[in-house]
DNA sequence: GAAAAAACTGTACCTACGGTACAGCTTCGG
DNA sequence: CCGAAGCTGTACCGTAGGTACAGTTTTTTC
């Protein structure tokens, strides 16, 4: 059970290996993958060297666990979000725009501003990474594509499109808006930013659905 | 004149020190910062260790030089680009569609794509540089949120804004949606996505001050 | 409560990299 | 032909990633 899928929480040692990727996932995110010793994180969780390499490998392995918790945890913020904006409201529209003014609040009440997306971090240093990897990245920016699409979908069904545009592109312009957002939140230092262009891709999106 | 200002192109050191950062910024966008080392950067210039202490006095001077270079390059790409948008049109939401319209093109021509953003790759692993790295990130992308809104002012002088949003946002969502674009472009393999992000972000601006 | 599996620790060692120091060589413009 | 610019060569240090593996403690299971 030493790597793999997510221990059982019974046992012990899937906390310690939390405690390890949470180390990891604020260092990467600050310092990137390569700048992030193995050192560092067994002295923030307080384990050996050793008791790191019983949990993973190397360091790859790290990596790879690192971004399958990151992906998991995203599907099922946005599993939570959109389906509760869904149970508020019948249209498709108005749901996804009620979904996206809630992630909007989400990241505002972020007291320190969004930590970083890790596809993000990983696409800027993709040749540190096995292919396998850089799979799960492609795969996971291609699943949240189709999610959203879908619902692009399900709203043009019932709303004329009030323009000449791919609803791929539209569906991938959420995350574009999401990641650049972040990026630009830390480059100029305004946590409120990243939430404010959120509302910029909602608004833009009424304006393609609605006159 | 070891450090400090770009050299005359006369002197030869100038060549190789370029030849450096040339090497360096494709690394540092592939690999990050931490993942880069010196050694490779010299065996792919043709020189040693020495040499490249010569024109840099540590890791952190490369850094810096290096992110120095590609916001002249950027700002000077701005410059070219969005003053020959305006010769072409006295309008200035027109000569800011036109401009765009340029961006996107000049993106889907890139045969490999977009090679990167270096204030993203830093922003992402901000705490291996010091604080003059990080206040050089920042005013460089104040300095293009200002010159972007003031062209937004210009339309805006002349065109009713059809809806509720603050233009410095505005401003800043082009840049959000490049950075956003680049990060998707590279997470799912597909060059022509910034290029199409851009045209939305267009679109998008057509639809706020246009009928 | 004992056996077995899980979750570690400790020690030793290797390579690569960032960095320092400094002496010497070569090339080129004035 | 001199002096500065632009390097090379050598030697050395500390830290980090990684390997190997034997031993120990903790936890789970029967």
């Amino acid at each position: 059970m030493v790597s793999g899928m997510n221990a059982p929480a019974s046992r012990k040692g899937a906390a310690t290996r939390d405690q390890i990727l949470d180390a990891a996932e604020t260092a990467v995110l600050a310092k990137g993958f390569a700048g992030t010793s193995i050192d560092e994180l067994i002295a923030a969780v307080g384990i050996t060297k050793s008791g790191f390499f019983y949990h993973f490998k190397d360091k790859g392995a790290l990596a790879k666990a690192l971004l399958e918790r990151y992906i998991a945890r995203e599907d099922a913020l946005f599993d939570d979000l959109f389906s509760r904006a869904d149970e508020l409201n019948e249209d498709p529209l108005h749901g996804f725009l009620v979904g996206l003014k809630m992630l909007s609040e989400l990241l505002a009440d972020l007291p320190t501003g969004h930590p970083g997306c890790l596809i993000a971090a990983y696409c800027y240093q993709d040749r540190l990474f096995d292919r396998e990897v850089r799979a799960l990245n492609t795969r996971a920016t291609l699943g949240w594509r189709r999610r959203f699409r879908d619902r692009l979908d399900r709203i043009a069904a019932r709303y004329p499109l009030r323009a000449d545009v791919d609803l791929d592109d539209v569906a991938d312009m959420l995350l574009v808006v999401a990641d650049g957002g972040i990026i630009l939140s830390k480059a100029v230092g305004e946590t409120s930013l990243l939430p404010r262009q959120i509302l910029l891709y909602r608004d833009y999106l009424r304006h393609l659905f609605q006159a």
